[in-house]
DNA sequence: GACTTTTAAATGTCAGACAAATAAAAACGA
DNA sequence: TCGTTTTTATTTGTCTGACATTTAAAAGTC
């Protein structure tokens, strides 16, 4: 782990980009502790604010942890596919609100992922996920649900059907890109009649996957999208009219 | 913007928490000067360098940047798809590496997700991105090309192909997602044989692309997944067989 | 008016101190 | 001897104050 003595960039910038390769190359291995911060401090001549800041900057993309106390100091983190789906979803919403992504495209983009791992949910999916499914579908009838709640539950219901796919790489690229999208989702109102029509398509998505077929399930999921870029499209409309 | 007093979290960790709430809530808007690390130690009743952690942390999420100078300080960054996408590789690779995904699960992700823009790839890519295809499969051909090389021509390939959806949002997840495999497809050895097979199978696809044939190209990219997998098999066989 | 110098503001870095948490070691008591 | 308590050492978390460096604007100069 060495830094460059003659770069222009900031020294905290530098060891954690050295550090962070030491991690990747292998290094330095899961659950291992780093050397104190005085230590690195020590070894990179710096003083500890420096290496402070650098491990933060670490710590920020969940690479370590850190323990106080006698035996504490800072850990190789295992990244969890947790920490790698929260990260995933702040990216993606921050993309999507920062950088003027139609809702077209972000839309095209997470109905076109959710179609892959339609082949596999309808194959894989266990009995609960498929029961998750169905009460997600319920709640979604229920008169009186809010706005928000619909997108929580709609949410819920595609989480699902991704994790029936049952292979969790997916599930945390796909669950990142369908919550990402939720603030989108949330600024469509939903009437009565409108809700009606995707129930009944949620439903059909969910027979698709009971039955294990796939293509009907991603059939499904295109009227789905059509349905949903029609539902935003008369938003925007009227929006514009108000204006 | 506020912390929570009684919180025993790292004040460094609540206050970059709290920053970013705003930037994502919109409080804070692209390229909007932050306040100095002085008036936000003093607005959060911190020192100064608590605060520097707190931006550090920002930083390495590449949600703010900073400026040395008179008119410098800390500004909300527009994320760029580039800086999403470098996110996105490091996460993903961090994750295959450490949390012992099969190559079977991380093949299965890959093809699925690149299955899913085969028909937007179809239809809408650019004579450019077709010429980039094919001049990575004539690359693949030459004899005397590195293994290294030729799973870099690889990636060069598959990321030309999933450009040619034309949605950055697709392009962005789904090139992190195929670069981030670069690291374990770098362990297998290809034979003249291999590799003849692989670019019959590229030269499908590039086909099936070219004549705007959105199925004949997923099927290619079944096949591909299928001799893809038998390779890893072939070559973990031997591995153990070393051993 | 164009150029140079000065100044002020901001981040980057450093040094040293103390607080708080934590586990191991030591001391103590039955 | 065993269990409990106290001490101690280590490490991260936070604070303070200082100086270096960068940068743009302001002031000064010809």
């Amino acid at each position: 782990m060495k830094i460059d003595p003659t770069s222009s960039a900031d020294l905290s910038a530098q060891i954690s980009q050295s550090i962070k390769a030491a991690i990747i190359n292998g290094d330095l291995n899961v659950d291992q502790r780093l050397p104190s911060e005085a230590e690195l401090a020590d070894h990179f001549q710096v003083s500890r604010s420096t290496v402070r800041e650098a491990l933060k900057r670490l710590a920020a993309q969940s690479l370590i942890r850190t323990q106080r106390g006698a035996t504490g100091g800072a850990f190789v983190n295992r990244l969890s596919f947790e920490d790698a789906h929260a990260q995933q979803v702040t990216t993606s919403t921050l993309l999507l609100s920062m950088n003027e992504v139609s809702f077209e495209t972000a839309c095209e983009a997470r109905y076109a992922l959710e179609r892959a791992c339609a082949p596999l949910s309808a194959s894989r999916r266990s009995a609960d996920q498929l029961a998750t499914m169905r009460a997600e579908i319920f709640r979604q009838g229920q008169p009186g649900l809010s706005d928000e709640a619909f997108c929580a539950s709609d949410v819920a219901f595609h989480r699902a059907f991704v994790d029936g796919a049952a292979n969790p790489v997916l599930s945390y690229q796909l669950a990142g890109a369908v919550e990402a999208m939720q603030p989108l989702m949330n600024i469509i109102t939903f009437s009565a009649r409108d809700r009606a029509r995707i129930v009944a398509l949620h439903c059909q998505i969910a027979d698709a996957i009971d039955q294990g077929d796939g293509t009907a399930a991603s059939d499904g999921l295109t009227r789905l999208e059509t349905e949903t870029l029609q539902l935003a499209k008369k938003v925007f409309a009227s929006r514009a009219a108000k204006t």
